[in-house]
Formats: structure tokens, C-alpha cells, sequence
RNA sequence: UCCUCCUUAGCUCAGUUGGUUAGAGCACCUGACUGUUAAUCAGGGGGUCCUAGGUUCAAGUCCUAGAGGGGGAGCCA
């Protein structure tokens, strides 16, 4: 029967990688006398002539290791070239620590050195640095322990994202990043061309002559891929994107991405009950998983950035969300006897601060509003008996505001055309999306989670530029 | 895009009613120290006070414009 560490070697090998044990690895392992060896980058280096304390992580855990080395046995020449930021390889003995503040240690038999980071000029230090200052450097924060813990928080929601999907049947579709329609309304789009911008070629009326750009058109990179996923959806019954999203809007928020990643379920013979149930069980169910699989990062997070964290992801996820209709929460509004910046009336959208009140104030729970007015909400969204509101939902969550939009989607050829035609959306680009009406329409229903605004809440960071590696916000692309 | 606050050493910040040579902590460099925990102790180097104008005998400090950043709002996910 072979053992953990020889299924590892093999999975290793298989990988091209040389044996090599994580830091998470050796930290839970109890196997003391053991050689093991390690590789990572050194946070600290400590100690006196004697002997070096070298505090080591290659990103598998929040935790460092502490490698013990002898000076006289290195020598002073390579030990002074450990510095913080550098990267070294480790063989030595998994040892019961002797000192304080870790359980094992590794006595260091060899070192080697991979890479030296010159301390004058290495930006990342041992002390903290704030959030700012880090953003600048955005290729060298994953290696901080906040930005560490952010990373793998992020990987397994991702990850948790494709499971829950999977689990219940839907299929991963695929949605164009490069679009020829500009049809949702759902922002300002980027262009996407090869004409030389300096000197594109013009037609005969003087407008850009897009018939001879890449694709023969105008294109632009995709603000949704709801449109297509409503294809897949019917013919698939149960379908889901998760894609990069790109929206140009000069948007300057803590909030807001030009570039970020959404996830778009989309579902046949599903009305928006269905809908509502699914997005709360979807998002309950990605909490509860990070709590089980991401608790060390969470409770680091948690200390230096946000005590109530844990206690508010659990909140969330053990508790009925609030549903209500756009019309209640009017009513709960004007009734509150608060003072609002602007005040609320039927017939608006609600504001922030109206969304906030809701949430943290009134309910004290994630609350479902649906049922709002046509005016303000999409073309495609089905629109109620009653002439004046449509089937919408927002899923509002405490501290971040509108976590999911959703809606069931109008089936009716008829109703949704009529639709078109009020809200002046150019009919002809959307041709397709009306053939599924045409052709075997069915009710369904879909939403659509930010994913970064999901990371947000789970991280307790409270600027969406902290919770993605490489944000894309106005003036900035850097990296 | 609007409102508001901020920008001084590598980082985080102090700098009085405008007044000599602009400071601190940490980091960095040198040295000391036999088990450290963001090690400790002693010493040292380090400045385009965001940029450009202006007011003044004198500007880090006051005024104007611009750039960058934070927070709030709008748009939204």
C-alpha cells in the first residue's frame, strides 16, 4: 500500500516537479527526523552569529515556516544574501520547535540560493504597508500575507462557483468576449478594432468605415453574456457563464471594475421564485463552503481588517433572506420616519443610502426586492400583469449593496417586441436573441453575481482594486 | 463625471500665527548579541516638501491651475 508521500512523489513527478514538500504541508506534519525539502520566499531573517531564524512561505498557506540554520555552517557570505523577498530552497530536518510561536521548524541542511532580492531596493518590507501603497505595486503583493489569503479565498470561490453548478446539472457555457451587439443598455462598451485610429478609412458619407475593420463591423468586448447564455439555456435547460466582463464607464468607486469577472446562470422552465431560490441557495452555499475551506485566511482577514467578518458571513449564511417587493420597500421607506439625502418615491430607483436602510438598518438581512417598475429596469425582463412593473430581482447584501441582479426574462415574441420598440433598442442586432421566441420559447429566468463584489463580502476588504490581482479602473492598466 | 479630503525620507506620518541647517518611528547600511518571533541594543547614510505659476523681505506652510490618491454620490455587478 503506498503512502501519502509516495502518492505525492508520483503526482510530483507526474508534474515535472522535483519532490518538494508545501509549507502547508509540513507545518501539519507530525513525521519529526524527517528530511524534507522546501522552497518559497523568505519574509524575515532574524537572529546572531550563531545561529538565523528564516521565516519561509511559498504561498500554500497564511503561515510561514521557521527554517533554523546554523551560521557557521552556512557562512556568514550566504546567509547576509537571505534577505527579505528572496528565494530560497531548504533540505533539512522537520523538527518539534524549541521556541515559542511555532509547533515545527526545519533544521537546515542545505540551502540553496535561487534568487536574491536586494534589500535597499526590495519595496515589500516586514512592517505593514497600507492597501494604497501595495496597489502600486501590484506585482509584488501577492507575495503579502493579505494578498496571499485574498488569492486562495478567490481560487476557491471560483472553484466553488464551478461546483455548485456542476453538481446541480447546469452546463459551463462559453460566451463571447468579442460582441457585435450593443443591445443591453448595460454600459458604455469598449471598441474593439484593428483600424488605425489615426487614420481610419472613411465612407463616402465621412463616418468610419467599419466594413473594413477585423470582423467587418463594429465590435466591442462584452458588458453581459446573459443574451447568449438565454440561448444556451434554451436548448441546454440549465446553463451558467462565468467570464471577464468589461463595462467602460468612468466609474470611480471602490465598487466599480472596468474589467471584472460575472457569473451568469440561466434557466429554462424556471420563474422568478425559482430564481430567487436558487441565487440564495447559491450564494449560502459558496459562504458556508469558505468557512469550511478558508478559515485560516478568513480569521487573518478578519484581525487585521475587519473583526465582525466571520460573524457576518455566518449571519448571512444562516438566515432566511428577506423578500420583498420593489412597492414594500417603498412603503417601508417612506414609513421609516428617516432622513434620506434623496428622498424615495415610487416610480425611482432606489439609492444607496435607501439599499443601505434596508439591508443594515430595517431588516438587518440580505433582502430580495422584486417587482419594479418597467421604466427603470431592462427591455428583456417580463413584464407583469398589471401593466407596470416587470419580474426583476436584486439581491442586496449588507456593506456592498446590490450583490445580484436578476430577472425572469420575457417569452413573449409579442410583449418583447412592443418593448423594443418603446425603449428605441435597435431591433435588427438582435435578430437572434428574437428567433428563440420565435422558435420554441419557454419561460426561464437567469441573474447575474459580480463576482468581485461577491469577494468583497467574503473578504471584508472594502476596495474592489484589493480583491482582484490586477484591478482595470479608469486611468489605470498598469501591469 | 460631481462633492470632499489628502500628497513632506524607501514606508507610515509630525511639522505651531509664514521666520535659522525640515523631524520621528520603521526600513536600509555598519557593529554587538548562543533560540529569535514585525528579535533586541548602539551608531550611520538618506529630502525635487507632487508639478507649474503667484503673493511676500522670507513659503513645506498662503493663493491659482494641473497631476495622482482616498472617501462619498451617480452609473451598475
Amino acid at each position: 500500500m503506498p503512502d501519502n508521500c509516495f502518492i505525492r512523489k508520483i503526482k510530483n513527478q507526474l508534474m515535472g516537479i522535483k519532490a518538494r514538500t508545501r509549507v502547508k504541508e509540513a507545518l501539519s506534519s507530525k513525521e519529526y527526523g524527517k528530511e524534507l525539502t522546501l522552497k518559497g520566499w523568505v519574509r524575515t531573517r532574524r537572529g546572531n552569529k550563531k545561529i538565523a531564524f528564516i521565516s519561509l512561505n511559498d504561498g500554500s498557506t497564511i503561515n510561514n515556516i521557521q527554517i533554523v540554520a546554523d551560521v557557521p555552517l552556512f557562512g556568514d557570505a550566504l546567509l547576509k544574501k537571505i534577505t527579505t523577498g528572496s528565494c530560497i530552497s531548504v533540505t533539512g530536518e522537520l523538527k518539534e520547535s524549541m521556541g515559542k510561536g511555532q509547533n515545527v521548524e526545519i533544521l537546515a541542511k542545505k540551502i540553496e540560493l535561487y534568487g536574491t532580492a536586494d534589500p535597499s531596493s526590495y519595496p515589500l518590507q516586514k512592517k505593514g504597508h497600507t492597501l494604497e501603497f501595495l496597489r502600486e505595486i501590484a506585482h509584488l503583493r501577492p507575495r503579502t500575507k493579505t494578498f496571499g489569503a485574498v488569492l486562495r479565498i478567490r481560487h476557491a470561490m471560483a472553484y466553488a462557483i464551478h461546483k455548485f453548478f456542476n453538481d446541480k446539472g447546469f452546463y459551463y457555457l462559453h460566451t463571447p468576449v468579442i460582441t457585435g451587439a450593443d443591445a443591453e443598455g448595460a454600459g458604455e462598451m469598449f471598441r474593439v478594432t484593428t483600424l488605425d485610429i489615426s487614420n481610419p478609412p472613411m465612407t463616402e458619407d465621412n463616418k468610419v468605415d467599419y466594413k473594413q475593420d477585423f470582423f467587418g463591423r463594429e465590435t466591442n468586448l462584452t458588458v453581459s453574456g446573459q443574451l447568449e447564455a438565454e440561448l444556451g439555456a434554451l436548448a441546454l435547460s440549465e446553463v451558467y457563464t462565468f467570464g471577464p466582463t468589461f463595462r467602460a464607464e468612468n466609474s470611480n468607486t471602490p465598487r466599480h471594475l472596468a474589467e471584472f469577472w460575472m457569473i451568469e446562470p440561466e434557466m429554462a422552465f424556471c420563474d422568478i421564485e425559482d430564481n430567487m431560490d436558487l441565487a440564495e441557495e447559491f450564494l449560502k452555499y459558496l459562504l458556508v463552503r469558505l468557512l469550511d475551506q478558508c478559515g485560516e485566511d478568513i480569521e487573518f482577514l478578519a484581525g487585521m481588517y475587519d473583526e465582525e467578518l466571520t460573524n457576518r458571513i455566518r449571519h448571512v449564511a444562516e438566515n432566511e433572506f428577506i423578500r420583498i417587493s420593489y412597492g414594500e420597500a417603498v412603503d417601508i421607506l417612506s414609513g421609516s420616519g428617516q432622513k434620506f439625502e434623496f428622498p424615495n418615491h415610487w416610480g425611482a430607483d432606489l439609492q444607496s443610502e435607501h439599499e443601505r436602510f434596508l439591508v443594515e438598518k430595517h431588516f438587518k438581512k440580505p433582502v430580495i426586492i422584486t417587482g419594479y417598475p418597467k421604466e427603470i429596469k431592462a427591455f428583456y425582463m417580463k413584464q407583469n400583469d398589471d401593466g407596470i412593473t416587470v419580474r426583476a430581482m436584486d439581491v442586496l447584501f449588507p456593506r456592498i449593496g446590490e450583490i445580484i441582479g436578476g430577472s425572469q426574462r420575457e417569452e413573449d415574441m409579442d410583449k418583447l417586441e412592443k418593448r423594443i420598440k418603446e425603449m428605441n433598442i435597435p431591433r435588427d442586432e438582435l435578430w437572434w436573441y428574437l428567433d428563440t421566441r420565435r422558435f420554441g420559447t419557454a419561460p426561464h429566468s437567469g441573474f447575474g453575481l459580480g463576482f468581485e463584489r461577491l469577494m468583497l463580502f467574503v473578504t471584508g476588504m472594502s476596495n474592489i482594486r484589493d480583491v482582484i490581482p490586477f484591478p482595470r479602473t479608469p486611468n489605470n492598466a498598469e501591469f
